[in-house]
DNA sequence: GAAAGTATGTGAAGTGTAGCACTAAGTTTG
DNA sequence: CAAACTTAGTGCTACACTTCACATACTTTC
């Protein structure tokens, strides 16, 4: 069986999700036709991507609803629960610490980290902020792999860089900057100024001409 | 000459982002090469994906930075300032408001929405969250074309076609659903859960086996 | 229980993007 | 001022991903 491409992975988690949602409503079987006409996504795809991993349907029915939710799960490792670090408590770290949506589905937040003394201390949602000196053993002692990084552009890098030695494997990074990691390292971004700034493109377009072409990410 | 993929305008932002760090550095002249190491984007690839706009550089030198920012910063529609409504005003929707990074570059958050009653009337940053049966008014009023979507994902849809109704045609969400627009209207999604499920599935895998292929995303 | 209907899994074709490698044009060196 | 060096712009190639379309298999209908 072939590797399966990063793109496939990335739309994994946009098929457990709607499966949940599918789950949630009650509904049992489910055909790719179906699942992605909720997620935009062609039928096809959805199958190719699944058949990376092996067969999951029945020819004629489609697929069972919380199976395939449980082995999608399996296969991006949600069985178990990973414990992540935040580092950076501003608005947005304790955004992030207080959002639900990361409570569920294998992700805990297990630790909040700041390098501002003031910050330090501060109880957020039952969890005390930190000092980013006390990471690294943190890290270490609860085999933390997994950070999100909400620190300001400037110090990401170095916030990353120790991230790293003290074992961190994969980094959500909100700061807008492109980090520099070694091989074996994951780093992905979340960046609403550049998407933004990527739509204003074809608002400004629009404006100037009537011709269009299609959006939709 | 030949319209621009999208990939290349998702790109044009990341570009100009280094750019202004090199001019805060004081440096006025850079080659692909140069800015592509920085950014982990090859240098062939710059000099392409500019090519889709015009000739920027000197050849034997490199790109004026403070020239070919004004140039991509022209080209995205970022000389003029686009006024953003953001709907939901919750701990994310607070922070996003308060964020200094989207004051800069263009857009200028123009107001700030919540169904919730007990939201309503709140003053962030001098800005008062008001109902969202406001929102259509002013949304027409100030020729809002942008909005950013911070609410549940089960009211996320009910919000998107009202925006759109009003006059939105871009939109960046942040709700974990798939939204369903007319031709016409862009679309983009921030989804910090499915990308760290999506690198869970290399967390996972690293620890059972000691393969490895490249990590970055 | 045969025929019609539905939907998966997948080889093959099609599409789009990235990178190579070369030409052209400028600069620096001696 | 010529030779060596640097770097942009670009046609072409290679590759990766998406979509098509069909064989297969299961279900429902009559």
């Amino acid at each position: 069986m072939e590797e399966p491409p990063d793109v496939v992975i990335r739309r994994l988690p946009l098929y457990a999700r709607s499966l949940r949602y599918l789950l949630q409503e009650g509904v049992e079987s489910v055909s790719s036709q179906e699942l992605g006409d909720r997620i935009n996504v062609t039928a096809a795809q959805i199958r190719k991507d699944l058949s990376y991993f092996g067969e999951f349907g029945k020819q004629g029915i489609g697929y069972n609803v919380r199976k395939l939710l449980q082995q999608i799960e399996d296969i991006l490792g949600l069985t178990r629960e990973w414990p992540v670090a935040v580092i950076g408590i501003g608005h947005l770290g304790e955004a992030i610490a207080r959002y639900e949506g990361f409570r569920q589905q294998g992700i805990r937040i297990a630790g909040l980290f700041d390098s501002n003394p003031s910050k330090i201390g501060k109880v957020i949602d039952g969890m005390t902020v930190q000092s980013i000196e006390e990471a690294d053993r943190i890290i270490r002692e609860q085999g933390i792999r997994l950070a999100i990084i909400a620190v300001p552009a400037r110090s990401a890098q170095e916030v990353t860089d120790r991230l790293v030695m003290a074992g961190v494997r994969a980094i959500l990074s909100y700061a807008p900057t492109v980090l520099q990691v070694p091989e074996g390292v994951w780093v992905r971004y979340i960046d609403p100024v550049a998407i933004l700034h990527s739509m204003t493109y074809y608002l400004a377009r629009d404006i100037h001409s009537t011709r269009h072409n299609s959006p939709e990410s």
